[in-house]
DNA sequence: TTAGGTAGTTACCAAAAGGTGCGTACTTGT
DNA sequence: ACAAGTACGCACCTTTTGGTAACTACCTAA
């Protein structure tokens, strides 16, 4: 009957816990909900704070995340438009997690450009069979 | 001369900050992370462990994390083959965070299923004009 | 009157992600 | 002699993702 609720394991592909983590792990959705965890925004504030997304991605991804109860849509009624978004509770609790994520790429990235340019040197400098113990 | 090499924080597009936080928030770099956190495995453990998961995606997943620092390729060079991955320091650092992220899915997705259950409802209840305030 | 700001939607198109199947090279088991 | 297992690489094709531009509706300011 209904096609996701198996294991709560997020190894286990079509159960909702792995559902749940692709849309989490997903870039737009971090950098929203990281933003939206600052302060509540309005839509084009959010364009401010993110950038390189498109008026149209933001749009899709809020819906996404107001969808699954992550974010909430306050439209106050008004003319010209007056939308501001802000975290759920339960989005709350997930910014935490994300924010951590966030720094942790902020801190570890000259890391990972080291290993960046040395993978390619050795790869480029000829000898192709080096990839051994 | 370098592309990549700005502001380091997530929000700024094309810094070398969001590129990693681009790496590590996609889905199959979650789970291959998670997996080689509970121990070394090779080529054909990961393909059963992470159910979905095809040998082309597991392939160039653990290249492109091979190449970042955060996985170590250990190639006995022996025939038939015989290839195990492992975590870097990096690697595990940045497991940890990952592993939070896995258990806030699992934990949280009830919440998320039963807000998609109500949020579809409300949308096919007919009434099209109830997103206010 | 005409432009600009607000928060969108829609249609069309390009690029990236990802699946499937086949080939490789060598060994072991039947 | 032949199939199977290991750890891939490559080519072909489909699906998903994302960008761009045009359009909506209403108000305000010049």
């Amino acid at each position: 009957m209904d096609s996701h609720k198996k294991d709560p394991s997020v190894f286990d592909a079509d159960c909702s816990a792995r559902h749940a983590l692709e849309l989490v792990a997903s870039k737009w959705c971090t950098l929203i909900l990281s933003a939206l965890a600052e302060h509540p925004m309005r839509n084009g504030a959010l364009l401010r704070r993110i950038d390189g997304i498109s008026q149209k991605m933001l749009t899709q991804t809020l819906r996404e995340l107001e969808r699954n109860g992550l974010v909430l849509r306050e439209d106050k009624q008004t003319v010209p438009p007056h939308v501001t978004y802000r975290l759920s509770q339960t989005g709350q609790s997930l910014s935490t997690v994300l924010l951590t994520l966030d720094r942790w790429a902020e801190q570890n990235f000259p890391a990972l450009d080291r290993a960046k340019a040395d993978y390619d040197l050795r790869q480029s400098v000829g000898h192709k069979s080096s990839r051994s113990v």
